[in-house]
DNA sequence: AATGAATGAGGCTTCATTCAT
DNA sequence: CATGAATGAAGCCTCATTCAT
């Protein structure tokens, strides 16, 4: 009983949560637009009829994908805004941005969200919203720490820096998905978050490499 | 008649021309699958069966145009190999990148290009070939420029520099996506190019940003 | 209420057939190829789409008619192993053959499955697989018949009067075809079938021909 | 000059005997409808507008192979007259009909001009003027011949002979069809001999087999 | 709440035919 | 006489969406 009452308490949220989960699995093996509703709902194991329960069309399902994905970032950026250097708060920010799951997955639904964004304005303004809040969030953990108050950091202001930092992860994002399929998602990672740690170091004049095993 | 002659040699390969400019025109507007065969034909102001004739399907236009891109940029980096110093080849191989044609254009062609590449290994070859190019080439004239070698540009190799240099370009033509429509193309391009070239600046310790109006 | 049960419990089943009932009448009328799916879908009732969910695509449509075909022999063949008489049993066997429905229906039908079979390899086994197992069907009819084997019957095998009674049905249905459209079913099956029955007397000496009125 | 001389006098029927020995080759390749316009002109090695100016249309071609190939039956039915024998004339004329050229060229050929006749009045017009000259040519052949005369042949008649002899032939055709791939030419067409002379033996009891090795 | 049968517009592609050269 | 570029209708198939159950 108590098991029923849960599910009925918040059906509606569940059943968004696994046709998202679903949607997601589906656009990230063949594309937003070469996943059908039928995709997505064999994937979730529904019917298809269900889904437009939840979501008005298929637009809608991916604007409530992008809308996770921005919950997603604010939950990193609340991580991140509690590590004690600033350099930790960019690992939080910057790994788990490539390390979910399977290879690829995040790189490839990015890149997606942005090819949708222009577009789709709605997407875009999802999307912008996303980017400008983290934007904002780590120009605000930068001006706040010593690393880059203490040292020069070439003169640039702390939205600078931030612009800079997001650019080159937006950057290597993009560089993922020409990554072979060979390469295991650790290489992969590795070589991704190799030339971003880079900058960091760059901008913070944090000294030895050794730091990052 | 020596016009028409001129015409008549290689008709073929002024329809390929004309065909893929419409297509990329059409793909611009409504990205790769939101494009249909019709909407080509009518942009290319000739019939959907003469496309067959010089492209054996659809993704074969996508390819032609990966293609063409891939000899854009290589004209780039053989302009740049050209200019008398490091920051006037940035300035070639970077700016020409966002500003030839209508807003945006450059930007969504090659957020979508990727978005391809992930799902079509013919095209991701493509376009890791021109990126490697590319970044091979810029190495070189990192390589071979005074200012990266006089100065320490942080310690960095002339590879890892070139990763930077293009994982921002890559990021900022990202962000180029976001801005509303209402920017206009110059603006853009503004707000763009500041990132990028804020990041050639601290990597060559060019001194003064008055040079860039 | 217990009908629409009914109804519902195979409902494909009966889609299924109603299908393939559209589309041998459309098939009939011009061929396989000459036959779009819009064709049969408008002649069945139903739309395009629906077809789809039914079938892979319009060559299984032409193998389940073929798989159809296969059972309506089957069914005679059972059919004429009751038979008392061998002649009865021929008379069930192919006498059904050339009758069923409209005029020339099944000649064509079948000329044009030889047609597809010639190119189609999937076809040419199910046909073949029909046609062997009809002609081992007969062998063992006449093996055990008192006709065959009491008279001579020219010294032949079973088999080898089987294979000369099926290929002269064969080539009537071939002849039928060529029928002029005036003639009226009737006349054309008395013209197919005299000269069919005329192989049977010749075989096993069967003396009076007025017992075929 | 006598060569041109040659080519100019008729050489719209050399380029019609080209276009339907290309026309030909196609058909039984892929069957009529199997067949483009493209299809025939690059096999023949001309371009597809010529094809035009010979045949008024795809018909028009289709025709002219069925009327090529009553000639062939007919030059066929002359030679038979020729024949010192029924049996040597019967040979003539359905030996010939099934070993020309590659593998199942003549089967899948008649088979699919029956189809088309089948829904095609002009063709079935010229396919059924074929087979009734021929049909009428053999019963000639019969009626002459001392074999049929002296001996009863069952009490048929001269027609009906003709009748069973060609349904057969048409019969085996249709098998001849059905045979694998694998099977060559040779034994193929043994296996279509085989049963067609079985009934030529039966019909006017020639003895042994051992005439045909 | 859930199903999945049904729709039909629309996409990609082919091909018979025409016509300017 | 000959070419082959060009057309556009038509075919096969997919898929977002609806709705009766």
């Amino acid at each position: 009983m108590s098991d029923s009452a849960t599910s009925t308490v918040e059906p509606s949220l569940d059943r968004r949560v696994q046709i998202l989960d679903a949607a997601i699995a589906c656009f990230v093996k063949h594309g937003f637009h070469q996943t059908s509703m039928h995709d997505i709902s064999t994937e979730a194991g529904i019917s298809v009829g269900l889904i437009y329960r939840y979501f008005a069309n298929k637009e809608a399902v991916i604007a409530a994908m992008a809308d996770r994905h921005k919950k997603h970032i604010q939950e990193l950026l609340e991580q991140a805004a509690q590590a004690p250097t600033l350099f930790e708060a960019l690992e939080i920010l910057f790994t788990a941005h490539c390390c979910d799951e399977s290879p690829k997955v995040q790189s490839m639904f990015v890149v997606d969200l942005y090819s949708q964004a222009s577009r789709n304005p709605q997407i875009a303004d999802i999307v912008r919203d996303v980017l400008t809040t983290a934007m904002d969030g780590l120009t605000e953990l930068i001006a706040q720490s010593p690393e880059a108050k203490t040292q020069a950091a070439h003169g640039l202001k702390p939205n600078e820096l931030s612009e800079l930092i997001f650019a080159v992860a937006r950057g290597m994002l993009m560089f993922d998905i020409l990554q072979p399929q060979e390469m295991t998602a650790a290489e992969r990672r590795t070589r991704q978050l190799a030339v971003t740690r880079r900058l960091w170091r760059l901008l913070f004049k944090i000294e030895s490499e050794s730091a990052y095993a």
